[in-house]
DNA sequence: ACGTAAAGTAAACATTCGTTTACTTAGTGA
DNA sequence: TCACTAAGTAAACGAATGTTTACTTTACGT
């Protein structure tokens, strides 16, 4: 018998083909990408793909779901030793920027690849973007609002804002942390003059 | 010849080729969709379909290209009346929201389809949209902003927030009215409770 | 050494897609 | 009336796609 750690012969081509999917899935889209290219950047044959995953659709499932648990991580992380709500938003901010905007491949397939638009693996795409997004659910809960705001509309807005960024990040200077400050002060302070600031 | 102002024959059904794409794109994306059934939701045939545009991506410009172009009219109308800067980019937002949200098909395909996913046509819907967003330029430009502040970011910032809405929108009660002005309220004045403000 | 089962290949399959071609229809101007 | 032209059809084309099939290779347990 095996030893029971060692794995079994070449199962790390999974891992090889899983992230070459990821790799083309984040720099051109689920849709523009071919089993024939996953295949080929693994040097193998689109039959054996399948040998691997049951569908196109079963690997970008799997792409998808490393990708949030490699970012939950990430953010867990990167909020553990801080106290104020304000500091934990910011850094999980800058945590999920750094994610996504790097060149990291998984990361940006949560932004990249609209589950709308991937047919049947909708549900599970939405499941596993709705576990992360719950995270900041709790950070945003945190905050000492103004009464009577609704956190809800606020969190999607904040999603949105920071979701949005690779589709124009690099056209600017600003980095993951400097979005990040800008977008916790602007959700704190706003940016108007202090003289200027009413309802 | 033809009374010069009297449209040829049946230059109408391009329109209907038009609307039937904008419907088609913003429901289900631009690769999802068909020459065959934009020609259906017509009763045409799709050989008919190249009558009226050379190519499927010429169809997707020209629906882009109206889109933004009936969003800046719709939105200049709603400013051209408001002073104060605040109000006029809340005003500005919530035309812009509501166009986007409401079951309009043109509006929807600027946010629906991703000029990255489109190949060929990249370019021109690129330069559509830039078109666009110069406007929201202008109106974060006029704002009294807090010295030093990158406009710049504080616009990608804005767009991504309301650009993402139609991805959660309808889950939540909130309005684009509602949506308009906590957005703009966050820009201005920040959420936290006045007695937590601070850097 | 041998059998087994997983891993991989090469090729084909069945669709589907955007687009083109050859032909028909119908309205218009002279 | 007649020639011209735009609009539309039916069918096919060629390429690409996800997936399957039949066959080969290879590593490992016994």
């Amino acid at each position: 018998m095996r030893a029971p750690n060692r794995p079994s012969r070449a199962n790390n081509r999974s891992l090889e083909l899983r992230n070459a999917a990821a790799h083309l899935f984040a720099h051109r889209g689920y849709d523009q990408t071919t089993v024939r290219e996953i295949a080929a950047a693994c040097s193998m044959t689109a039959g054996a793909v399948y040998v691997h995953f049951g569908s196109k659709h079963a690997l970008l499932i799997a792409v998808y779901g490393e990708a949030v648990t490699r970012v939950t991580k990430r953010l867990a992380v990167s909020i553990a030793t801080l106290d104020c709500p304000w500091q934990r938003l910011e850094s999980a901010v800058r945590a999920h920027l750094e994610a996504v905007l790097q060149p990291n491949d998984y990361a940006r397939v949560m932004t990249r690849v609209l589950p709308e638009d991937v047919g049947e693996a909708r549900i599970e795409l939405i499941a596993l973007r709705d576990r992360y997004e719950a995270l900041f659910r709790a950070l945003i809960t945190e905050l000492p609002l103004v009464p009577q705001t609704d956190c809800g509309l606020v969190r999607l807005l904040l999603l949105g804002a920071i979701n949005w960024t690779p589709f124009w990040y690099g056209h600017g200077g600003a980095t993951p942390p400097d979005i990040a400050h800008l977008t916790v002060t602007l959700l704190r302070n706003g940016l108007a003059q202090p003289s200027a600031r009413s309802l």
